[in-house]
DNA sequence: CGCATTTGACCGGCGC
DNA sequence: GCGCCGGTCAAATGCG
């Protein structure tokens, strides 16, 4: 571990971000950067140097008690981690065992019934099987209240329509799962599911739906865990910026493609346009961010204009850069908060390739408010005329949650039901909220924790947020997905093929994108590292000033037994070049 | 030498 | 039918 230990010359900075840069296991180039608060330096005034000398003596075993806090919470955050792993693995062959008893089950029957297929991307719910099933009979019922709605939702982008391919739709879960069987019929069942995808991509003349992430970023593309090879580069039309083709590569037929272009607007946003569903098993690091395009594609296909925004108040805002798989992900930015909306209509606006956005930059608009995490949707049914948003705002409150016909509905807002075709309702997380989901678990696993600030939100309003994210199978996976391909690891480069096999288990090689939710019910940990891999990051850090004040709240912890070092600045982490691009796309 | 990237050619959809 | 444009192919090129 190196501490900062320059910092004398700085003294006169009002307020000042420590940032620390967390080496890594030595298998690989992983790095992640932390970002903890000082507490404000006041200014003295004119002082000595011995007095400065005292003031960093004093400073730096503060930051030293920090750190072996910070350890301590990483070891009990690893182990959490874990036990959610476990509970996954889990949830995830339960799922798969309702996908084969269906599929079965779905052969012998006629065409013409809704599938429960359109409750997906269940992959990273912690929700007790029982309830979870019991929230998707309820929505499936619901389902069936709606005659207009027959597009069935799977796992990955693909575009069904019940006309011509109801047959292949995905089967209706069984309550009763037996997980003996479950890891038998497995590989079985993923098989079934490629060929349901493919016969219906055959079948369907729609597109494929896409999944559009914008994100910040300096490097020539966001590392979201596949490999891909680039076999294409075209200017389109009206972007002087060329669009670049690839495929994945990590299946020799796998019919995912990725389209990557800078924003016309903004070059330093990075559009990524995913399309298609993978047919082979993912690397953990890229799960995460597969979960997200599942679910964002899932809530395409359910016909809702979905926004989910994750925005915090500028005010006190630290600076929270995290990049995971190559995205970046700002939990606030006190000092220039931008958001970006689609610009780039040769990417979002075609007809017939139904577009999802998820934008994972700041609005430049939103004054001083915060940077989003936001959905946006182009494909507008009018049959489903709806606009859900999910936010993360400072302002709003969590504990105006509530549910409707198990959808998460917010009781300050037009209520958006599932009838409407809305999977999400509009949520509003306040960053305080997050701020205090995180700093209550903190408290319940160790009243030692140093004090991070917070808003005083009540612990049940913590507790009903958490209620509110595991209860919902899309919602869960949208954001969980989202926030771990943001939050949590992939930062090892090259994590396409390096990953695989990696102990989920082992401290250093533990992917932090993988793992979002605690495991204890109603206590969540929201932890979040702030990595650094390519120059994602590092182009955020760029961007924010220096001087952040006040930088509290979300503590980036990094696995406890990393070593931590101090990154002279950002331009330690600002390699943008292409050599120091991990992403496995060049 | 093998693999990935580059880049011009080609193809198909769409609008006029 | 023609041209535009997005997307893909494949030979050429570069790199380790």
């Amino acid at each position: 571990m190196e501490l900062a230990s320059d910092r004398s010359g700085d003294l006169k900075e009002e307020n000042r971000t420590h940032e620390y840069t967390v080496g890594d296991d030595e298998d690989g180039p992983r790095r992640q950067e932390i970002i903890l608060e000082a507490p404000p330096i006041e200014e003295a005034g004119p002082s000595t140097s011995a007095e400065k000398k005292e003031e960093v003596d004093d400073e730096l075993e503060s930051t030293k008690s920090e750190m072996g806090v910070v350890r301590e919470e990483n070891e009990r955050l690893k182990r959490s981690l874990q036990k959610i792993m476990n509970e996954y693995q889990t949830l995830e062959m339960q799922f798969q065992d309702i996908v084969k008893q269906g599929t079965k089950r779905k052969n012998g029957k006629e065409e013409g019934t809704v599938e429960e297929s359109d409750l997906v991307s269940l992959r990273l719910g912690r929700v007790p099987s029982n309830q979870r099933n019991e929230e998707k009979i309820k929505v499936y019922k619901a389902l069936k209240d709606d005659e207009g709605f027959n597009q069935e939702l799977t796992l990955g982008l693909e575009c069904k329509s019940k006309s011509g391919s109801t047959s292949e739709a995905l089967p209706n879960p069984s309550p009763e799962n037996s997980s003996e069987i479950r890891k038998e019929e497995a590989g079985e069942t993923q098989k079934a599911i490629r060929d349901t995808e493919d016969e219906v991509a055959q079948q369907n003349p729609m597109k494929k739906p896409r999944v559009c992430v914008r994100a910040r970023c300096d490097t020539p593309t966001m590392n979201d865990g596949c490999q891909w090879r680039k076999y294409g580069q075209k200017i389109a039309k009206g972007n002087p910026c060329p669009r670049a083709y690839y495929r994945c590569t990590i299946a020799p037929s796998c019919p995912v493609r990725k389209q990557v272009q800078r924003c016309v607007d903004d070059m330093s946003i990075l559009i990524t346009t995913y399309e298609g569903t993978h047919n082979h098993t993912l690397p953990p690091s890229a799960t995460a961010m597969a979960s997200t395009t599942s679910a964002a594609a899932s809530m395409l296909l359910s016909g809702s204009s979905t926004s989910l925004s994750a925005s915090a108040p500028s005010t006190t805002a630290p600076t929270s850069a995290s990049n995971l798989h190559g995205l970046n992900f700002y939990l606030s930015d006190g000092a220039k908060p931008r958001q970006l909306y689609l610009s780039n209509p040769a990417l979002s606006s075609s007809p017939s390739h139904p577009t999802i956005t998820l934008d994972l930059t700041s609005h430049p608009a939103s004054s001083s408010s915060s940077p989003f995490v936001r959905f946006t949707s182009n494909y507008n049914q009018p049959r489903y005329p709806s606009s859900s948003s999910l936010s993360f705002s400072n302002s709003s409150e969590i504990n105006a949650l509530s549910w409707s016909n198990g959808f998460l509905t917010n009781n300050n807002t037009i209520q958006p039901t599932y009838n409407n075709r809305n999977i999400l309702g509009n949520v509003n997380f306040g960053r305080q909220q997050v701020e205090n989901i995180y700093q209550s678990y903190l408290q319940k696993n160790n009243s030692n924790i140093p004090s991070v600030p917070q808003g005083g939100v009540p612990a049940d309003t913590i507790s009903a947020a958490t209620k509110v994210i595991t209860a919902d199978p899309t919602f869960q996976s949208a954001l969980a997905a989202a926030l771990t391909s943001f939050i949590g690891g992939g930062v090892r480069g090259n994590q396409g093929g390096n990953s695989v096999g990696e102990n989920p288990s082992s401290g250093q090689n533990l992917k932090w994108g993988e793992v979002f939710a605690a495991s204890n019910n109603s206590a969540s940990t929201l932890s979040c590292s702030t990595s650094k891999v390519n120059g994602c990051a590092s182009s955020f850090l760029n961007k924010t000033p220096a001087n952040n004040t006040q930088t509290k709240s979300l503590v980036f912890l990094p696995p406890s037994s990393l070593p931590f070092s101090t990154p002279k600045s950002a331009s330690a982490s600002a390699s943008a070049s292409p050599a120091d691009n991990s992403d496995t796309t060049n």
